[in-house]
DNA sequence: GAGAACCATAACCAAACGGTTATGGTTTGT
DNA sequence: ACAAACCATAACCGTTTGGTTATGGTTCTC
């Protein structure tokens, strides 16, 4: 897997309308150009042009098929910015934590 | 602890310098302005707009000094980016693949 | 008390951004 | 073969952004 540059994968999050149209592709996977547009609530183009931006940082696939345009999500580009917040430890605490809280009212039941 | 607007911290970490910023009040602590400004390698009027911008996301916490300004990272305020990121399995089986991996190495040494 | 240091804000500017409408190229359906 | 559907790109536009210099208010230092 190439990483890509993590700026494209923070600067492509920090809009909400694109960070919509990943988390849509994400809960309901691959769809076409026209179906993220009837969702996303702005133009076609508009929508070609977030596309186009996620696919930068690698945050998104597309697929051909005859006039349509599939796009999918590829979660795995987060993984740069996931290494950023590695660094910071308050995150990884937090996370222990709860699971530890979960193991240990699973052993109690 | 009071959650500020997911937006603002995406959009606040989006920009390069402002992460330098951030990154570098995570690792050498507390600092002012001034010293900011020698590692920016911007101008003070610009990192002072920065720190602006990490505040509004509480990324930043400031405490006045006579005429020196101390800044500190709080580094929890990233709690809105986490939470955000937990949606994307990726990322949690990534980590317990590494984590499972080291223990297995762990167990044969 | 004068001058220097530190910082925030104002005023300004070019470039980037997020949206629009217009257009044209493929592909599909009839 | 024509019309419609799908999509990307172009052209355009107002706003935001990230930077600058200029300025002024506090607070130190001498």
């Amino acid at each position: 897997m190439t990483l890509s540059n993590p700026n494209y994968v923070f600067r492509a999050l920090a809009d909400p309308t694109r960070r919509a149209i990943f988390e849509e592709l994400t809960r309901r996977g691959e769809q076409t150009v026209h179906a993220l547009t009837r969702y996303a609530g702005v133009s076609q183009p508009a929508v070609s042009k977030h596309l186009t931006v996620l696919k930068r940082a690698r945050l998104v696939r597309h697929r051909r098929d005859g006039r349509e345009t599939h796009y999918q999500a590829q979660s795995d580009a987060l993984a740069p910015m996931i290494n950023w917040l590695d660094n910071y430890g308050a995150f990884w605490r937090e996370r222990f934590d709860r699971l530890e809280d979960l193991l240990q009212r699973m052993d109690h039941e």
